[in-house]
DNA sequence: CTTATTTTCATACTAAAGTATGAGGTTTTA
DNA sequence: TAAAACCTCATACTTTAGTATGAAAATAAG
């Protein structure tokens, strides 16, 4: 099966080259058929120029159109999909690591968006208030926000949080 | 300005033939140079003819690529986008009611949920900085929380905003 | 027209959030 | 194994948010 696979793209890769030799052949011989009737009958030396010129042109034309590849252009066509808020949550899991959100700072933007303060984030995670100062403003660094209300909307937003 | 359009279709129109044309008048001007130093120098007739059919050949890729519209294979490739929706969001009228939340502190519930300060929510609307706390203020009795993520979370989750 | 509700605004104060800087320990990656 | 990334923590400070109280104007409802 793969081997008569190759077998067919061998004879369609050449066939342009295959079909120019066998032209080429069948045009050589037209010349020396022609260059006879030339010597022999002394026939217009521009009329035989001529028609050398236009066969071999549309030759090329011809070959050309053969070899040509076709130019491929891809469309992006963006399908919306829409999504219920928390229902069918999916992560947005690219943007999350284009942004280099880590694991920890995921949490505590998740505990934000629930409403939480810095104090009560220290109580759920068993860390200091500095620690989640520190995350928090890494948080907004990476999110380009100023706020934590601007951090949880951006969030929910891009499918960062549910 | 409808003529003008016009002629100038017809030159792009015609712009191969005109190329081809001026081509030809340079190709037989070349035949006939080289025809004269064939017969002046009495070269090998063979290398000439072979000349012609190159050059022709030649002019003929060239012409054809110039002629055809690229064949272009479009790919469409479909990605998907996540998008939250908003459309249908069904303001939980009842509800808006029952809390007693007015349109001026639902406004303002908005405003917090988009992320914005209490200054930016002042420029907003044309009111002062008191005049937002006091309706926040109120916002939150309403809503028996404590801070404006707490009140955006619920308000969400409640379907008071959108 | 009177009353109730909403909106507006101010003041003084406290609490929480946010900023900037520095440092050390742990885990992951190349 | 070294470097990078992540996590943890502290300190000092500024800014914003939140609280409590009071008052007046505007609008809506009875």
């Amino acid at each position: 099966m793969y081997t008569m696979t190759d077998n067919k793209n061998l004879l369609l890769r050449n066939k342009a080259t295959i079909v120019y030799s066998i032209s080429l052949a069948f045009l050589l011989f037209l010349l020396k058929w022609l260059e006879i009737r030339f010597i022999i009958f002394d026939h217009s030396f521009e009329i035989y120029i001529g028609a050398i010129a236009v066969i071999f042109t549309v030759l090329g034309i011809w070959l050309a159109l053969k070899l040509s590849k076709p130019k491929i252009e891809t469309i992006v066509v963006e399908k919306e999909v829409y999504v219920n808020r928390n229902e069918n949550f999916v992560l947005n899991a690219s943007l999350v690591s284009q942004l280099e959100l880590s694991k920890r700072e995921l949490e505590i933007l998740s505990l934000l968006a629930q409403g939480h303060s810095n104090q009560e984030i220290t109580a759920k995670l068993f860390v200091s208030l500095s620690t989640v100062k520190t995350h928090i403003q890494n948080i907004f660094e990476k999110l380009d926000v100023k706020r934590r209300t601007q951090a949880v909307e951006k969030a929910k937003r891009l499918n960062l949080i549910p």
